[in-house]
DNA sequence: AAACAATTAATCGTCTGACATTTGAAATTC
DNA sequence: GAATTTCAAATGTCAGACGATTAATTGTTT
């Protein structure tokens, strides 16, 4: 049962030396040439595997008399894009209802929220204010809004001082900003929004964790409850 | 500046095609032949960007007369497995202390426990008393132990019933396993673990969110104790 | 001797053309 | 009409070549 590809196989192969640790990070790999000897393969095939290696983020190419491909080391920025762009489709693709990746996102987010009261910043509150300054300006268009929405959510999540927290959200909360975008506010819709903000500010500066998952409970409420008009709007006047 | 290679530039082109809708699920893109003449690159630069693309599952490929390759839906599988190596890989290529990585997993597990008292079925609560049940017999390995460990928590999670979080959590609760599997148990320890699991499903049982959150953090405290000895000893004499 | 310039070798990036393999569909035969 | 054969389209693989880039080496000049 030879199903796979060649080049899936030896890209299967030297991905597992990573992530086994046999080959480490910066580690140069066999030159394309030698690669191609000691799989008895073509280059074009070797290629391919390298491709898809690099697709993933796991290795790095340099051209020039010292190039090659190297063990790249996994960012966390990395990560977060693939694990955006990921989400991402797996929302678009599936007909996830707004309803789930609603609840996913705060459930998520409500659980950041007593590690960013200990542990939050004067600068991550900041950013959260100038972020809620913003979306009450006038003029602002739904996608700016929607972005500034995400931008406040992150400094939340960051305000907990856990990379791999961060990350794991990120990919929950820009995910569903597709979504979001789909929505267009009217000005009372954002004035309760901005509200509903100010408020979950309020609690992350009095560091107050029980106060602040429930400011966030209301604001999924009202966030979801407006997408449920919205859609069933849609529904019925196409 | 055209720092990216022609098969990358190929592979983001298609890719956004796909992202932005323009190419649907399932849908036929064109041979590698009217590839490579749309771009005006050869077929291999076009199999290598292809390739690109079906590392991230977002394409699959079939041979034969009416062959070629389709947008693939991506699955919740698909997109779980791809988290998981690439949080493990995160963690073991960025040094990510276990207290951290530890942190952010309960967090988020605590997030699921209000939706798994709510909506978790008698299934969920049976897997979670069946892994209970294996993980106090004798004769265990280390990594069957941690292995069942996985099983338990992902039962938990799974009874909040939302595939997205489901997702979520399951990169952060596997990628931890690896580190877990660095420590060996001694029979002590797992009696205590058991219990704090036995505590756990009681919980769930009850269908108590607070009282759940609490038990789940008894078990993160009692966890990341357990590894600050192991790991402490470990340093202290190699 | 030191600084600068030219050469060289290694390596990846790309192209051309060919052949093998798979697979569905059309053509043929019974 | 059903089974078989043939065919054509498509991907999978290979071999060989050339271009582009880059660091090290070599050579030249001051």
């Amino acid at each position: 049962m030879t199903q796979k590809d060649l080049s899936a196989q030896i890209a299967s192969a030297i991905r597992d030396a990573i992530v086994s640790g046999k080959l480490i990070v910066d580690e140069r790999l066999p030159s394309e040439a030698e690669l191609s000897d000691q799989f008895r393969v073509s280059r074009p095939t070797v290629r391919e595997a390298l491709k898809r290696l690099a697709a993933q983020n796991l290795i790095r190419t340099q051209r020039g008399a010292t190039g090659g491909a190297f063990v790249r080391r996994l960012s966390f920025e990395d990560a977060q894009a693939q694990q955006i762009t990921t989400s991402t489709l797996l929302l678009s693709m599936n007909a996830v209802d707004f309803q789930t990746a609603c609840e996913a996102r705060f459930a998520l987010e409500r659980a950041c929220a007593p590690l960013a009261c200990t542990r939050r910043s004067a600068d991550h509150l900041a950013t959260m204010r100038a972020e809620i300054h913003r979306q009450g300006q006038q003029g602002l268009s739904d996608e700016a809004f929607c972005a500034s929405d995400v931008a406040l959510h992150r400094a939340l999540v960051d305000g907990a001082q856990n990379p791999v927290l961060s990350y794991q959200l990120a990919g929950a909360i820009e995910a569903i900003e597709p979504l979001m975008n789909m929505i267009t506010f009217s000005a009372r819709d954002r004035a309760r929004i901005v509200a509903l903000h100010g408020n979950i500010a309020d609690r992350l500066e009095q560091r107050a964790p029980d106060d602040l998952e429930q400011a966030l409970s209301a604001l999924e409420r009202y966030t979801c409850d407006l997408a449920g008009q919205v859609f069933a709007a849609r529904r019925a006047k196409p």
